[in-house]
DNA sequence: TTTTAAATAATAGTATTACTATCTTAAATA
DNA sequence: TATTTAAGATAGTAATACTATTATTTAAAA
């Protein structure tokens, strides 16, 4: 994790894990807008000054934990592809990874998963539509989303070396399997999924779009 | 536009017209979350409470200003495609309409089409990434954004009849046309158009992914 | 074991934000 | 001319996003 995001390691103590805890559960239960550090402590059963050791501002925070999210899907990127040697089996399951809603990892245990996988469909992309994504940006913020979206970017051309969009198609999947799971669970006219509300469908609407359009 | 949008229409006074005038150029110029209703009525040369008979909260205004968008654009379209018969050129036309930077269109006094368009790509997602989008949707707010999403979604249709996620490759189509403008613009290692910087490379890769996706 | 340093808790305070309320004046309308 | 309506001026409140200070606990170093 870049260390320009906390001031205090969240990791290295109870209260840190707990911010962390207790983050995701509020973000996902109420929202980001309404999320404060005063909510956050009183559900910790700290104070507010307790936090703003730990993080500058909330929108660090929220950095933090979708930093940890993708660091997270990469970590199971490779883990599910590494003894594939097929780049469409292999990107397949990417577009899975990315559209499949998540089950919580019990090895984690300050980290509900599940919950973090919906604050990204929500909230994922209010990281970087600020004023100051270009500073945050040069501080890294965010690497572990550039990471993957080059990761997948190597797949599609392992899939056609001449493709000529990797980035912008790999950015495309990345977000379009977050976007198209918010409208079809809250805007279901701007979808072809409002009847099933099934994520699977999304995985097929995307490999369609894909393979369409890298084959030669 | 839908009423329940404002409390006093802005389009029939000058403070109205000023309210929209200023709300484009400040949060055009800082950004939303830096945009309040004190600032707005000092820029205008009215009050906090004067600003408040027109628009209950802020939001009501983003979600005001993007509707008025998105009615210019299906105007646009409609104007631009008119007498076209081809769906192929016609779907061109949008993705072009959708992705080249705006100029302004001086028929419109008070709005700035071109700062309007550059605030959709910042800001445009955060009209319905909130808690209460459900409610909002209820009373219609983005109906706008559907009927432009339907519209599209007929085009393609007309493209291909048989071709089955028209609203998802709408919704793809339009939200793509903005996201990616702001990754080269801001987050160019997630795209492949850092060095041109260049919309008509946008263009080109919708085109090539919207046309692979729906011959047969 | 004692000293010392670091982390945390408790409390207070500030500027700004997002409103609501009221009162007066100016202008349009009946 | 009387009356409604919009706008301006001013005040006030609860909540937010912080900063600062002090006291207390905990843990590491001497």
């Amino acid at each position: 994790m870049n260390p320009s995001l906390f001031l205090r390691d969240p990791e290295q103590s109870e209260l840190g894990k707990n911010i962390i805890k207790h983050s995701i559960q509020l973000i996902h239960d109420n929202g980001f807008e309404a999320f404060t550090f005063k909510k956050l402590a009183e559900s910790i059963g700290s104070t507010e000054a307790g936090v703003y050791r730990y993080f500058e501002n909330k929108h660090k925070l929220l950095v933090y934990i979708i930093s940890w999210y993708w660091g997270w899907i990469q970590f199971q990127l490779n883990y599910q592809t590494n003894n594939i040697s097929d780049p469409v089996i292999k990107l397949k399951k990417v577009i899975t990874l990315l559209s499949k809603n998540v089950e919580d990892d019990i090895t984690t245990g300050h980290v509900d998963e599940a919950q973090l996988h919906q604050i990204l469909i929500s909230e994922g992309s209010k990281a970087f539509l600020t004023n100051h994504v270009g500073k945050d940006n040069n501080q890294q913020f965010f690497q572990p989303y550039k990471d993957l979206c080059n990761a997948v970017g190597e797949i599609i051309l392992e899939c056609n070396p001449k493709y000529k969009y990797p980035h912008s198609l790999s950015s495309t999947i990345i977000e379009m399997a977050h976007l198209q799971n918010f409208f079809m669970n809250h805007l279901p006219s701007l979808t072809d999924f409002s009847k099933s509300k099934d994520e699977s469908e999304i995985i097929k609407y995307l490999e369609e779009l894909v393979f369409n359009t890298i084959r030669d």
